[in-house]
RNA sequence: GGGCGGUUAGCUCAGCCGGUCAGAGCGUCUGCCUUACAAGCAGAAGGUCAUCCGUUCGAGCCGGAUACCGCCCA
């Protein structure tokens, strides 16, 4: 079998191969050997109409990095993936596609589809709520498959056969168990408040769910004269079309300004009634004249207000922010109208004082951003404070430990600060909330089932509650609803608690507090160990990634061009902790380049190992399975050469470091690791020094042990490289002579090395060549002889140098692009010695001795730079060892490590001076021809 | 208004418990189509670690203040 690969790497020819064969052959499932040790993590559940963004990729490719490497550890890994039923978004979603249908003429664009909205939400209403969710099915069936289409394509390692969707029927009897325990006891109330009513989505939404944003707007003085015709009090207000449904206005009691007003009555202008003034210390005697209109139906303040002193509330504006039959002669008009017109009758009746210019926040709906109407209505609410006390401790004993940890300190100030929350939507897509009231006597009751009469009069009249429950209402129960819950499953006793929760800032309260409210509630267990928190995926400017902005950028057409293994590895290496990352085309652009150079390194040793006989080519399957012990360092049948030793002994530091940063969620730590030993260590350097042993074809034994070693090295980074680059490393992997039992990289193990590996002397001594052949390339550029082949000098300080170099002399002389290379040992002047000194020396210093060619001038210089550096570096160790001070206070290993360098530099420096005394003078220089 | 974070090379960012921490990638410059890779190879330049004060034998690192930028909550 031969191999033909491709000179440059083509992602697209190997990616959705890989992709298929990893989601059909279902090779993500856990065992069923429920004794094995797992590791558990379920989706944050993307919104079922979206399709992935960035930050979605981002987040998958954290947690699929973390489930491929646990895995590859041997845990029994389930990553549960799933969609929610997204109540509001898809509803829009449905009713723009009815109002589309229903006028097919119209050109697209903002304005339509506002129109489109409006006619499908009123096509709606006439097709009633059974046909309605009959589509909102249909839409699902037919398109809510994306995320997932664009996660199998992605790589995700997930276990589809237990893929689950907030709406299934399963979860839903959950979602009803849930709201009816809490509801018996006591935990869910239904009652009249304020809460943020979206006039466009025509629902209630959450505090969360309400964005503030700073707008210019004005500030009006209106004029409310005293009831008894003596003067008038002024008023000032950012809303004067509420003033409609004003029933008092109220000052500070600490007001002297207003001290005699209290108590008195005015006469509401426009409206004609009386209301009077009261007294509360909510009132800021520094806004406007410190005499506010109070608004108890159409602001949560005056709300508050209003129940202290029993005022009455009027609700003068409507679902859809129209005006009332309460606002008298304005009932009709749309809020903004309304205001105007508000306006010009004050006005005309003299009672406008003055208006301002006046910068004000005010909520706006977080999916439409339409100003939100604080509106007094009927809702269900959750008590959030009992759940909170529970949810905070387990934070604050670390039975949840939160990354990176100042998230800690806002989830608690969140959880301190909580309020209760309303969960009532009054929308058709969702869960419907179990609740029945009875036409005849107005009883209310939450049930399981169906109630066919009514439990106070007997009345079979029973009419259900129309709305459904906020999304993040089913939400918050995923980690054990997805597990069968309320039922005794096996899946819900093994994988409960979770070990990991990865997800976005944005929806740490929305779901993740949440989760750890109620994952305590009904499990009595939280419902992961760890809560890791990603950062943001912005755009080159550091901007936020906005449609609107235009500067978005879609993964799967990024991936489609670069691939996926170079866009993931692009995120993950961005990835540290806490720290928003800026993202670019030319960072994806560097990591295709990495992808193409593990292609090319694959590659080079396929294209070699093909000229071997077949017979080798068996006995390398052999070698490349993974063994009891791993790959160790010191195997007798396969004799290691420096670089082999070096190269297991990283392998076996590298793995360590990725693990290590791993288990911290450092992705950026690991996939630098494994970046920069691959490049910078396997490809520049062992591949280069054993080239010849494996383009040659010799026959001998050393060949073949020197195969081995490359194979098993190359084999180990593959495996190391997957968590990040599944693709590039899982075909790479199966071009290697395998045997027929190898299904998949990523069900092999992640570490292949032996800690035995670990090799120091051969670290040093292969650094000690490494500097060597560096210098001497250096000393080449530097002369002006980049492209000869010159006869170079090494002068070294000891005798173990010397024959560490002397036999590696030939390598050295083809990684520095040499003609020859003359060795000096200079005999160590032992006064010179410092007495510290117990390692033989290391130094060296190295020149070029071409005399035909150098330009002595040059090499001079360059040394005489080296020395200055030198020079200086010593005196400053030399300053601070004899600093008494330093000497007395600092550790001991701090002060013998100064000494050590200080021996280090002296010999170097000695070194230099040598080779400097060696060089012919300038005037042999000129001499030269 | 309250709270949090940031400021390190031209750009984007690492830098863990104060002592080989002055680092990476991209970009720039120089030289190379060296038979795995020009998406490459070899080499180089570039920083008063925002500013000031303090703690310490020793400070991007710890403390305080200032400036600028950003985020969250109200």
């Amino acid at each position: 079998m031969k191999n033909e690969i491709p000179k440059v790497y083509e992602p697209e020819s190997i990616e959705p191969r890989w992709a298929r064969f990893w989601a059909e052959r279902r090779l993500y499932r856990p065992s069923e050997e429920a004794s094995r040790p797992r590791f558990c993590l379920v989706i944050p559940p993307p919104n079922v109409t979206g399709s992935l963004h960035i930050g979605h990729m981002l987040e998958h490719t954290e947690i699929d990095t973390l489930m491929r490497w646990r895995r590859m550890q041997g845990l029994d890994v389930l990553w549960l993936p799933g969609t929610d039923h997204a109540s509001i978004a898809t509803q829009m979603i449905v009713e723009q596609e009815l109002g589309r249908e229903a006028l097919p003429d119209l050109p697209d664009g903002p304005a339509t589809r506002a129109t489109w909205r409006r006619e499908g939400q009123r096509r709606r209403l006439e097709m009633g709520r059974e046909k309605f969710l009959e589509r909102c099915w249909q839409w699902k069936e037919a398109s809510g498959g994306t995320i997932r289409a664009q996660m199998e394509r992605l790589g995700a390692s997930c276990d589809w056969t237990r893929e689950r969707f907030t709406m299934d029927a399963e979860y839903s009897r959950a979602v009803t168990e849930v709201f009816v325990r809490l509801y018996e006891e006591g935990l869910i109330y239904r009652g009249k408040y304020i809460v943020n009513w979206c006039p466009r989505c025509r629902t209630a939404v959450s505090d969360l769910e309400v964005g503030h944003e700073e707008r210019a707007g004005k500030l009006w003085f209106i004029r409310y004269p005293f009831e008894d015709g003596d003067g008038y009090l002024i008023v000032a207000t950012t809303r004067p079309e509420t003033m409609l449904g004003d029933t008092a206005v109220a000052v500070n009691p600490g007001d002297g300004r207003y001290r005699a007003a209290v108590g008195r009555k005015v006469l509401l202008p426009l409206v004609g009634c009386a209301i009077p003034v009261i007294a509360d210390d909510f009132v800021d005697p520094e806004f406007g004249t410190g005499a506010v209109k109070v608004t108890p139906a159409h602001d949560p303040n005056d709300f508050e207000m209003a129940s202290r002193h029993r005022l009455p509330r009027r609700v003068v504006i409507d679902e859809q922010g129209r005006m009332t039959a309460e606002a008298g002669p304005y009932q009709g008009l749309d809020r903004y109208e309304a205001r105007k017109k508000v306006l010009e009758d004050l006005a005309s009746q003299n009672l406008l004082e003055k208006e301002q210019e006046h910068t004000l926040t005010m909520g706006v709906c977080s999916r439409c951003k339409t100003v939100i109407e604080p509106l007094l209505s009927e809702q269900w609410f959750m008590k959030m404070k009992p759940l909170a006390g529970p949810a905070a401790r387990a934070v604050e004993q670390g039975r949840i430990r939160i990354t990176p940890e100042n998230y800690k300190k806002i989830y608690l100030d969140w959880m301190k600060n909580i309020h209760d929350w309303c969960i009532s939507r009054q929308l058709w897509w969702g869960h419907r909330i179990p609740a029945w009231k009875c036409k005849a006597c107005g009883e209310v009751m939450v049930s399981r089932e169906t109630p066919v009469t009514c439990t106070a009069c007997g009345h079979e009249t029973l009419q259900p509650e129309d709305d459904v429950l906020d999304t993040w209402f089913s939400s918050a129960l995923w980690p054990f609803a997805t597990l069968g819950w309320p039922d005794d499953t096996p899946d819900l006793r093994r994988f409960y608690p979770n070990d990991l929760m990865i997800m976005g800032f944005d929806i740490l309260f929305f779901w993740g507090a949440r989760m750890i409210m109620l994952g305590l509630k009904f499990m009595k267990e939280v419902p992961f160990r760890e809560l890791y928190i990603h950062a943001l995926v912005r755009d080159a400017e550091r901007q936020k990634m906005s449609k609107t902005k235009g500067n978005v950028i879609d993964p799967l057409q990024i991936t489609r061009r670069y691939g996926t293994d170079a866009v993931r590895f692009a995120l993950a290496i961005s990835a540290a902790p806490g720290t928003d990352i800026a993202f670019s085309q030319d960072k994806i652009e560097s990591y295709r380049a990495f992808a193409n150079k593990i292609w090319n390194a694959g590659r080079f040793i396929l294209t070699n190992m093909d000229k071997l006989p077949e017979s080798a080519r068996e006995e390398l399957a052999t070698a490349l399975e993974p063994r009891e012990q791993a790959f160790e360092a010191t195997l007798t049948d396969e004799p290691r050469s420096l670089a082999d030793q070096w190269i297991f002994s990283r392998l076996h530091a590298v793995t360590r470091e990725m693990e290590e940063a791993l288990a911290a969620y450092r992705f950026h730590e690991a996939a630098y690791a494994i970046y920069h030993f691959f490049w910078h260590e396997f490809c520049d350097w062992y591949l280069e020094w054993v080239k010849p042993e494996i383009t040659q074809s010799s026959q001998g034994s050393r060949a073949l042990s020197a195969w081995v070693n490359l194979t098993r090295a190359f084999q180990t980074a593959l495996h190391l490289l997957h968590p990040f680059m599944p693709f590039i490393t899982e075909e790479l992997w199966h071009r290697l002579p395998r045997q027929p039992t190898d299904v998949s990289i990523s069900l092999a193990p992640f570490a292949l090395v032996n800690p035995k590996a670990a090799n120091s002397t051969a670290e040093t001594d292969f650094r000690l060549l490494q500097d060597v052949i560096v210098a001497l390339r250096n000393a080449k550029a530097e002369a002006g002889l980049p492209t000869a082949s010159p006869a170079a000098k090494v002068m070294v300080e000891s005798q173990t140098t010397l024959s560490l170099v002397r036999l590696h002399e030939s390598v050295i002389i083809r990684l520095a692009g040499l003609k020859e290379l003359e060795l000096a040992a200079s005999v160590r002047d032992k006064s010179l010695s410092s007495p510290l000194q117990t390692e033989p020396a290391r130094a060296f210093s190295v020149s070029i001795i071409d005399k035909a060619r150098v330009d002595h001038q040059a090499e001079r210089m360059r040394l005489e730079k080296e020395k200055t550096k030198l020079t200086q570096a010593l005196a400053q160790m030399e300053r601070q060892l004899q600093n008494r001070q330093f000497i007395e206070r600092a550790p001991k290993d701090v002060v013998a490590g100064v000494e050590k360098r200080r021996a280090e530099v002296a010999d170097q420096l000695r070194k230099l001076n040598e080779t400097l005394d060696a060089l012919p003078n300038a005037a042999d220089c000129e001499a030269a021809p």
